[in-house]
DNA sequence: TCACTTTGCTAAAACGTTTTAGCGAATTGA
DNA sequence: TCAATTCGCTAAAACGTTTTAGCAAAGTGA
């Protein structure tokens, strides 16, 4: 059961290596191959079972047939759907996806890129964290495909799939405002990206149009990578000190932090407060009255981002949109006092 | 900014290709190269920044330094978390992880296992489920090194590593009893894996053990990939019919189901019903009491597989236990009623 | 000193493809 | 009929490694 390779096709066909080549690569018009041998060519693959080693492929074409996914972490439900989606969606292009993920500790972000390029990946779908942006900009560079989903580097030019954050946090907010709530509050985080403050944005633009009066201290602003405990202790002390109607959460961490934090104050959702967050979870959907969340269109983004990086590697013409935003869909639940 | 190839080193240190093959890879002494020639050509390669083309040394060797990961579906917090884990492990024997997923529709297992094999897939880690267990054996047949998770078929002799399910499922059932509950139910699926099979076992077997008088109808076997509102509803009209005092869940979807199936019947935990579940999700945290929950060691079940595969695969000496089952931890929380 | 071994290195084949250049036969144009 | 073109295909180089076989120089034993 060895593996079959080209010349075994070529010799029970009974034709030159390269005439194989050519048929199962479609340049049989081009190298006008008659019909006649391309049919027995085809046919002798097939019953032989003929696929190319990928190796020899790459080796001598460059080209890997294997894109790169490089996340912060993949465990979290985010992630882990939208790597989902990206799989089968790369599939349809017939390409594999090999991942890697920056923050485990095992390797710097360059050594990551350095072992993907060793693979011959034919290109990168990049969900950033800041640190990473210098070596983004030397791939850019280097003319390597990129595609960065969830954020951007306003800096380098590169193409991006990210979902509308500040339309997403004013939807919510405005939720909470129909809803009869006033003194609305926002749970963000200083991570340093646009994702974040465009985030932030929404809140402040929002409640500034529907002309609330909102003190300074009503956006809690959270530091990214706190541990978990912490968190909750600073939502809480917020909550206890600012005394905000209703809660917008700015990530679903936060939001799941925010649940912890208000029943360790005895006071629950939708009676002691009203609550959207930004970014759906199971919780929210099964915690008790459910919790109003703005959906992120993980499906459209997976399938957006390999469309565009296609487009960038050449496998398919590029499409005139190079970096798109997907509005995110408000999934109303219960997370809000009635009358 | 050309990639730098072996040959570049070759003439920038004044040696010949092979010379720097030799080195590079640790073979110096055996090919006796002399220590002044050796210290040359490291030190050129550093400074210009080599790294072998994976695609060359793949071809040469057969080897791809890429372990391919099958899992039915990546989405869904065990899997991701493991994926995470297993990307880890594996990087530190300078392996990539290259995953599929069999389950997503955009390609069947032969088809996948067939790229990965394309891909030249030094070993793999399967999630298997049912229906692949004849691909794995030709895998088997084939001799790749295969380690499979959290099941095993019983009749190929395929290392593998999986949580004890049985006693997870026994300890759950022995909180139950001591809490007091006397009438304890069992949610299982009709999922034809050791897997289902050992955690019925770990049920009936303790309940057996205790010398509770079960009717056989407290348990409720689902069906494996059915539809969530039709799981949810088959779970409550079991309840009311059967109306146990505590449920022990057999799988964390399960679980989730089951709090919706009582949310529906107007129940709750744990006023109306005891509750544990075999497999820990954040919702069973959070869940206003805290739902006692099963939870797999996933940072050990990814390390031993790992660990095992790379013995299967000779990276390492092949240890004495090619098969390890690992105990789960019972996670205590409020799901039992006090007094 | 001479045969033999060891040392330190190199040449070249091989891995399985893709692709360029080109060759003989058939066809066309005049 | 003869030159020019087109047709249908093949030979061989190249991709970047690893590894086998072997060669010249130096060392060793007698």
């Amino acid at each position: 059961m060895r593996k079959v390779k080209i010349s075994d096709i070529a010799s029970k066909a009974g034709v030159s290596i390269s005439a194989v080549s050519f048929v199962l690569n479609g340049k049989e018009k081009e190298m006008r191959i008659s019909k006649s041998v391309a049919r027995k060519i085809r046919q002798v693959a097939k019953k032989e079972g003929y696929h190319p080693n990928r190796a020899a492929v790459s080796l001598r074409t460059g080209e890997s047939k294997i894109i790169g996914l490089i996340v912060d972490t993949i465990s979290g439900s985010f992630f882990s759907r939208l790597a989902n989606v990206i799989e089968t969606e790369a599939g349809k292009y017939g390409y594999k996806v090999i991942y890697g993920s920056t923050a485990n500790g095992s390797e710097g972000s360059e050594q990551l890129l350095r072992i993907l390029s060793q693979h011959n990946v034919d290109g990168y779908l990049v969900m950033p964290e800041a640190r990473i942006e210098s070596q983004i900009a030397s791939l850019i560079k280097r003319k390597n495909p990129v595609v960065l989903i969830d954020s951007y580097f306003a800096k380098l030019g590169v193409p991006y799939v990210m979902v509308d954050n500040f339309q997403g946090v004013a939807d919510g907010v405005s939720w909470l405002y129909e809803k009869g709530y006033r003194r609305i509050g926002f749970v963000g985080s200083d991570l340093d990206m646009v994702q974040m403050k465009d985030r932030v944005r929404g809140y402040s633009d929002t409640v500034k149009a529907k002309k609330l009066k909102i003190p300074k201290g009503l956006i809690c602003e959270t530091v990214y990578g706190m541990e978990n405990t912490m968190l909750i202790r600073k939502i809480a002390d917020y909550v206890k000190k600012m005394r905000p109607d209703a809660l917008m959460f700015g990530a679903n961490y936060l939001g799941v932090a925010g649940l912890e934090a208000l029943t360790g104050l005895g006071m629950s959702v939708p009676a002691d407060m009203g609550m959207v967050c930004f970014d759906d979870m199971d919780i929210f959907r099964l915690y008790p009255p459910g919790i109003t969340a703005v959906e992120q269109p993980i499906h459209e983004i997976g399938h957006k981002a390999v469309e565009i990086l296609m487009g960038e590697m050449g496998v398919i013409p590029v499409s005139v949109k190079k970096s798109i935003m997907i509005k995110g869909h408000l999934v109303e639940r219960n997370s809000f006092r009635v009358g």
